[in-house]
DNA sequence: ATGCATGAGGC
DNA sequence: CCTCATGCATA
């Protein structure tokens, strides 16, 4: 009965529903061919040795790195001018594979094996949350006032407007130095992420509708592509100006209780399973099918659980924090 | 804050 | 089937 999902402001025709960041796509997939290994080797090497390699990362799994020595340096900065995805070479150099009595001896020229992809992304920088700025569960805005809102916010240039091409400024460092703002400012304004996400759609701007509390967190602690940050950029900056000019007009609001609706529940992947795949993303990033729904069966896991997580995972070793060239 | 998932767009 | 942007559910 409930034809009026939360989500979805406006219910768009399928044919219309179009990416919230229609430029986003710039030439994705060139790279991706660029990393593909010949097809025929990669079929020599898992079908000569397939069952080793299985082997082989089950056991990696099972002896378990037990100290869990944490040293990833990512480096490779690489920025083509064709597309800024933030391509660590590792999933190349993985690909490339060199053969198994290799990979017996040195798992690959990594400090590290690549076994910690969960642990990638865990040294976000949490300075903000820990100077004793807990926010509030919704917004009865208890509002800390110390008035400066230019004082820490440097001259923002809003690089955008080239109406020909867009070619804004796509620094790394100048979206670092955003995110951290926008956190901080929305802190002050006693909004949460969830709320943010929620205003973005009364912006009404083109193509913008609502974002969840997951994508602001992400975009404020670096963890989406650079594209998207990119892209996210200028409408969060918008949100965030006229909340601070709303908040000048009109110091006290409402607070909208929150609904209570339930939906799915997520699958949870237990530690011994995910130290395996862990150990097989290292030997292959892109298993085929068939690669996957051995895996899938070894570890008696659904094919399609074991597919998205090596997507997952891919995406994830792509995030910004990494690319972020210094 | 993050793990698993969906869906659009693309070969 | 992949990548990418994004979100629900959850630790």
């Amino acid at each position: 009965m409930m034809s009026m999902d939360a989500k979805q402001p406006f219910a768009v025709p399928a044919a219309l529903q179009e990416p919230k960041f229609p430029s986003l796509h710039a030439g994705a997939d060139a790279m991706r061919r660029v990393c593909l290994p010949a097809p025929q080797l990669q079929g020599n090497i898992f079908g000569s040795f397939d069952e080793s390699l299985l082997a082989r990362a089950e056991a990696l799994a099972a002896a378990d790195i037990a100290p869990h020595a944490k040293g990833h340096h990512l480096h490779a900065p690489f920025k083509p001018d064709t597309a800024f995805h933030a391509m660590s070479g590792v999933p190349c150099a993985a690909a490339a594979l060199p053969h198994p009595a290799a990979l017996a001896a040195h798992p690959h020229p990594l400090p590290h094996p690549a076994l910690d992809g969960g642990d990638l992304l865990e040294h976000l920088s949490p300075s903000l949350a820990v100077a004793g700025l807990a926010e509030p569960p919704a917004l009865p805005a208890p509002l800390p006032p110390p008035p400066l809102p230019a004082a820490a916010a440097g001259p923002l240039p809003v690089p955008v407007g080239a109406p020909g091409g867009p070619a804004p400024a796509a620094d790394p460092r100048e979206l670092e130095a955003f995110a951290e703002r926008f956190k901080q400012r929305r802190v002050r304004l006693g909004v949460t992420q969830a709320d943010v996400g929620a205003a973005l759609a009364a912006l009404k701007l083109p193509g913008v509708g609502s974002l969840s509390q997951s994508t602001i967190c992400r975009f404020e602690s670096l963890t989406l592509s650079h594209n998207n940050m990119t892209a996210l950029r200028p409408v969060l900056q918008a949100w965030l100006e006229g909340a601070e000019a709303a908040r000048r007009a009109r110091p006290a609001g409402p607070d909208p209780p929150p609904g209570a609706e339930r939906k799915r529940r997520r699958t949870s992947i237990a530690a011994p399973e995910r130290r395996s795949l862990e150990a097989y993303f290292a030997l292959q990033p892109r298993p085929s099918a068939e690669k996957i729904a051995a895996i899938a069966e070894k570890l008696d896991l659904k094919k399609n659980v074991v597919r998205v997580w090596f997507c997952n995972q891919r995406q994830k070793q792509k995030r910004m924090k990494y690319s972020a060239v210094h």
